[in-house]
DNA sequence: GGGAGGGTTCGATAATATTCGAACAATTGA
DNA sequence: TCAATTGTTCGAATATTATCGAACCCTCCC
């Protein structure tokens, strides 16, 4: 794995987009990344704990970062991601922030889990 | 099928409602109902030609019905769907209208079809 | 060179989805 | 009652996806 493959912004597909977003585990990291994103945090794979064994977790990831919802960036061993908010809010408008403030809501209504 | 099966608006799921977004086909009919909705019109399920047998077309259309996406009004031998608007507005909002809004953006530049 | 840390890829399994023809329902109208 | 119109459901084939352990790859550092 030399490099790791990133769409383009003009190439990120809504429905690529969406089913990407259609995942609750795949929402959950959307959600802690746009927290972290206000304070222009990176994080790693490795504080990102969704609770599921890393090769699920490395899979998930690969299909946020594919859909061009994700961006990683490469760091010795390690593997910082950030949310591509501003490449998603040119080209989806109001797309993202629609989505993670419906999660925000639905976390203060119920916390389930899973 | 006597009666159709729809959430009640408190129960509509994000990751189901994006799922169903998630396909090109139920992308164009999301896309063709807002389009119709602006004036109230009740589209027929035969009106919603996307060139697919009738048996996929009802497919599609149950998932979006079932998701929340959409209602379907029984009437005589036919069925008029129409987007559940108002609903998924006060569920999620912003959310339709970012979809159907990148999904209008994507017609104009480019006109692929498939 | 050789661990250790941090992730990815492989492989296999199980679960879900998509697709579409054929058969089936329900309603309307002749 | 019969038949046409509109859709739905069934069934089966195909394809995708999710999941996770095991093996592997890199990089840093001693």
């Amino acid at each position: 794995m030399r490099t790791l493959y990133h769409p383009e912004t003009k190439d990120i597909q809504l429905p690529a987009v969406l089913y990407a977003l259609s995942d609750p585990i795949r929402l959950k990291l959307v959600s802690q990344l746009s927290e972290d994103a206000e304070t222009d945090l990176e994080l790693s794979c490795g504080e990102l704990d969704m609770g599921v064994p890393k090769s699920t977790l490395s899979h998930h990831l690969k299909v946020l970062r594919e859909s061009g919802i994700t961006r990683t960036r490469l760091a010795g061993t390690q593997r910082f991601v950030t949310l591509r908010k501003g490449d998603l809010e040119g080209r989806f408008p109001g797309l993202l922030g629609a989505v993670t403030k419906a999660m925000a809501e639905d976390e203060t209504k119920t916390t389930p889990d899973r």
